[in-house]
DNA sequence: GGTATGGTGGGTCGTAGTGG
DNA sequence: CCACTACGACCCACCATACC
């Protein structure tokens, strides 16, 4: 097909006669300087544009340089975001949660007190791993100065125009005078299992394998997922449902309970289009959806 | 018609391994 | 040593759908 323009530029010239709205501020550069003398333009007209930004993005101009350069990954070579400094907040540390996943590793969850970042509520941060928590980097290297994370610190937060929001540091000044270092648990908070770090790890993991309830859920919602047998109409939320169901006929421990699930509802008289939030026709989607996973590429 | 849920898309950070 | 790939774990917004 041929194209309207070889450039970038022409392109959105060519939309704009279409008739689509484009940005006035977008602008043709032939030097690094130019770049950045128009990202601090629009930094300081940010506030009076109507909408949220939270950076700008340079593009090469020639479309055909742009198909030499290609892609890494998911990332063009002929492109990067430009960011603006993040929105930072500061709020209370309300306590640590553990999560376990599938393969048993224990991830620290910060529970904050809700704090607005960038035009959102947040409530949950992730603390990555135990050393994390204590002030050492992936290499060894200290973080935040080496500073530690406690409950009840209050800690500065960012949402960096992104999405994740960050524990980024603890203001000490503010640290209650009674506070001890977060002790990282070494039994699962799940089962009670030997939580393990092996040498030169980042992660701890929970040793109970499949006795280990968090783990077989886990692992279950993996198995029926997107990437794996993508098994709609059994989320989350439905796993964690047969997991815990009381009646035989409906309990789901393994994946191939998955696949049994059927024929012992036909044997059973606790139906389960009489569950709450179930109904015939999601009852019938569910079983025609697991069969037709019953044979996958 | 309100609500819960799942699907989809848009993201970050950390870990680990590979090949030039 | 570095660039790159893959993957695990996590968060948020938006929308369609089925249930009640």
């Amino acid at each position: 097909a041929t194209m309207p323009a070889d450039t970038q530029m022409g392109m959105v010239a060519a939309f704009e006669r279409f008739g689509f709205r484009v940005n006035p501020l977008m602008k043709l550069f032939d030097s690094v300087e130019g770049l950045l003398e128009q990202y601090r333009l629009i930094e300081s007209n940010r506030a009076t544009l109507g909408y949220d930004i939270d950076g700008v993005v340079y593009k090469v101009n020639s479309l055909e340089l742009q198909q030499r350069l290609g892609f890494v990954s998911r990332s063009p070579r002929w492109a990067i975001a430009h960011k603006f400094p993040a929105e930072k907040a500061t709020t209370i540390l309300t306590g640590i949660d553990i999560q376990v996943g599938r393969t048993g590793a224990l991830t620290p969850v910060a529970r904050l007190a809700p704090v607005t970042v960038g035009g959102v509520v947040v409530t949950n941060a992730t603390l990555h791993n135990e050393d994390y928590i204590k002030g050492i980097g992936n290499s060894g290297q200290p973080i935040r100065e080496g500073r530690d994370i406690r409950i009840g610190d209050t800690v500065s937060i960012q949402r960096a125009g992104d999405v994740i929001p960050q524990v980024i540091d603890v203001v000490m000044e503010k640290r209650p005078p009674d506070s001890v270092p977060y002790a990282f648990p070494v039994l699962c908070p799940a089962c009670g299992s030997h939580a393990v770090r092996e040498e030169g790890e980042a992660v701890r993991r929970c040793t109970g394998g499949l006795i280990c309830p968090a783990q077989a859920v886990e692992r279950l919602r993996h198995f029926v997922s997107r990437g794996a047998f993508d098994i709609e109409g059994l989320g989350e939320k439905q796993i964690e449902f047969f997991f815990h169901a009381e009646d035989p006929s409906l309990r789901i421990y393994s994946p191939a309970d998955i696949f049994t699930l059927k024929a012992r509802q036909a044997a059973s008289l606790t139906k389960l289009e009489n569950v709450d939030g179930f109904g015939a026709t999601s009852v019938r989607k569910l079983f025609a959806a697991i069969d037709d996973r019953r044979q996958v590429e």
